[in-house]
RNA sequence: GCGUCCGUAGCUCAAUUGGAUAGAGCAUCGGUCUUCGGAACCGAGGGUUGCAGGUUCGAGUCCUGCCGGGCGUACCA
């Protein structure tokens, strides 16, 4: 809050600037590397002084003294001191402005966090996993950092749509088409549909890959290629047949579909992931050829080689092809009908792309193709992020080298937490059970966001569930312990918000706690700044640390108003601004563990 | 080959997008304490940020060249 009101001082405080450059310049405005520099620093007199062929130092002072005699300045932070260093501009807050916002934040629903304005229409389109196989390792990632990005931008007071955009129109159905009218096994499927269309899927995908060593280790599947050897062929022509609504394909389509639906939605409810629309490849598919002709008539695809694609970056390079010799369609289609629909149906400010970063060449195509369609002023973003590896840094597998099914993920996860509240005699089974299941998932929901999300992340059980250090579970532990307080105190916490006039921050560590409660709101910013979760779980573990260093040092229950009330009511904003942290992540929290 | 991302403490990761002395956790060592939930707190050691140049008041961050790796690269998604 501290932040937004400098940067808007700051704003008069600076002069001769065109006005589109404020904003970089504003970004200037950050917290001091250390606490002896004051709380706020600005950097921009540096920059500004090489402009205008000036010392430093003196734009510093410059900026500075008209800082001190803006508006508003006076009431919020100390008078600036001489610019420091080469010219940084160094800015403490007051102690009384401290308090008061304190005192605010704990009377306030929103926790003293402000709302975007403009807020802006933002569609996230993350998980959307391919339907036709089981959930695995490779989807944890964009449905956990997807809703959490939902979650932080509906906070910040955007309009906020989800999608699930599901892989339902692809190869793999001409795979599981192809698998289910020769090597369908019907006991199999009558008693399990599920099961055994992931059977036929894998061993179908297995065919058509046709890797030696794969096939070596399967004897049973190179047997059944020597029977079929034009399997590759014949799959796509099924998907084909399905892609021009052939009858019989589209029928069989039809009754596979929600069984692998209900798949999925087992594992969302555990996860606590919902999304606003589930709208899957297939529901563009009466748009495909439309797009295609449209493309063509606008001279901006042409057909190669029997294809149908757009040639971006010269006629040598790979073009963004988006109709298959055959006549088939392929994602960069649907994509590119999905965008078109979005933008008709729901006129949005941006659309994120929660997607693995293997595909970014693919989005860098479909935006420049999407922009020279025609699409307007909309952002369009790739949120991407790296691999999940195992211990030996190769990609997560299972010891028999399978990809790791997603909910054997999490039974792992909540089996291992487990064990580490199985410690406490006064929880029932149930209960254990239950927060088990909280702190394995959070645990590993948390391990994924804390991360910066460019760069792969080695998965590691042990890790996660960690007790102290940056991990789901110390901040859980964190969140019970403060409010635990409450119960043992006998405080009522509706009464001490409604009647918190003002804090104390008398002490360092009550003024430190104090200064990071009221930085909530700028964590979010920042993440919204580049989509990155991991600046908030940074902050919520700053914090938990400001908090745990002042309960270690002063008394809470124990210590005479009017510092009790005062640190009840920072312990009071601490406890909800973590668990408000968490399930912004989507990470539950629980009393007792 | 071309494109792209990455290389930071023994390990796993940060670093406010060019800011001040590169920070955490684990591991190691030491200290605090008559437990308001000790699953705590305080501290120490540990670094030529892959290498070499360059840009500037300032570089882990930007530019160039090497070395090493991941990923992608015409009809899968």
């Amino acid at each position: 809050m501290f932040r937004q009101a400098l940067e808007r001082l700051a704003a008069d405080g600076v002069v001769a600037i065109p006005a589109e450059e404020m904003p970089a310049l504003l970004e200037q405005v950050r917290e001091t590397a250390e606490p002896k520099f004051g709380d706020y620093s600005g950097t921009m007199a540096m920059g500004l002084a090489k402009r205008a062929g000036r010392k430093p130092r003196d734009v510093a002072a410059d900026i500075s003294g008209r800082l001190a005699a803006a508006a508003g300045y006076a009431e919020l932070f100390e008078p600036p001191g001489d610019p420091v260093g080469p010219g940084f501009i160094n800015v403490r807050v007051r102690d009384e402005a401290l308090c008061a916002a304190v005192a605010a934040a704990v009377r306030d629903d929103r926790l003293g966090v402000p709302t975007v304005h403009p807020p802006q229409t933002i569609v996230i389109d993350f998980s959307s996993p391919n339907v036709a196989k089981p959930m695995h390792v490779g989807h944890i990632r964009s449905t956990v950092i997807g809703d959490a990005l939902a979650r932080i931008l509906r906070f910040r007071g955007h309009d906020v749509i989800t999608v699930n955009h599901l892989g339902d129109w692809g190869t793999q159905f001409g795979m599981i088409l192809w698998g289910y009218k020769r090597l369908r096994d019907q006991q199999a499927y009558d008693a399990h549909p599920t099961r055994e269309l992931g059977r036929l899927y894998r061993l179908v995908r297995k065919l058509v890959d046709a890797k030696p060593e794969e096939l070596a280790a399967d004897p049973e599947a190179a047997a059944v290629l020597s029977r079929h050897p034009d399997v590759a062929r014949e799959v796509l022509e099924e998907t084909e047949k399905l892609h021009r609504e052939e009858e019989e394909n589209l029928a069989l389509w039809r009754t596979f579909e929600p069984f692998c639906h209900e798949e999925i939605d087992r594992i969302y409810g555990r996860l606590g992931v919902t999304f606003d629309h589930v709208r899957g490849e297939s529901s563009y598919r009466k748009l495909l050829a439309g797009v295609v002709e449209d493309l063509q008539s606008q001279g901006l695809a042409r057909e190669s080689r029997g294809a149908i694609g757009v040639f971006l970056d010269g006629d040598d390079k790979p073009p963004f092809l988006v109709r298959k010799a055959d006549g088939g369609y392929l994602y960069a289609t649907t994509d590119l009908a999905a965008i078109r629909w979005r933008l008709e149906h729901w006129k949005p400010d941006r659309i994120l792309y929660v997607v693995d970063h293997r595909q970014s060449q693919h989005f860098d195509q479909l935006f420049e193709t999407a922009r020279r369609w025609g699409c307007g002023p909309v952002a369009l973003v790739h949120v991407a992020f790296g691999t999940v590896l195992g211990d030996d840094g190769r990609p997560f597998k299972t010891r028999s080298g399978d990809t790791v099914g997603l909910e054997s993920l999490l039974d792992e996860g909540v089996e291992r937490a487990l064990a580490v509240v199985a410690a406490d005699e006064e929880m029932t089974g149930a209960e254990r059970q239950r927060v088990a299941e909280t702190i394995g998932i959070g645990a590993i929901k948390y391990a994924d966001l804390s991360q910066n999300r460019t760069t792969d992340y080695v998965f590691s059980y042990d890790k996660m569930l960690q007790l102290t250090g940056n991990t789901a579970a110390y901040m859980q532990y964190a969140v019970a312990r403060v409010e635990g307080i409450y119960v043992r105190g006998g405080v009522d916490r509706d009464a001490l918000r409604a009647t918190c006039g003002r804090v104390i921050a008398a002490d360092p560590r009550e003024r430190a706690l104090a200064l990071e409660l009221l930085r909530f709101g700028e964590a979010l910013e920042d993440v919204e700044a580049d989509y990155r979760p991991n600046l908030l779980t940074a902050y919520l573990y700053d914090l938990a640390g400001c908090y745990s260093t002042l309960y270690d040092a002063l008394p809470v229950l124990k210590a005479k108003e009017p510092e009790r009330g005062s640190r009840l009511a920072l312990c009071d904003l601490t406890g909800r601004i973590l668990r408000k942290g968490l399930q912004l992540l989507g990470i539950g929290t629980v009393e007792k563990m």
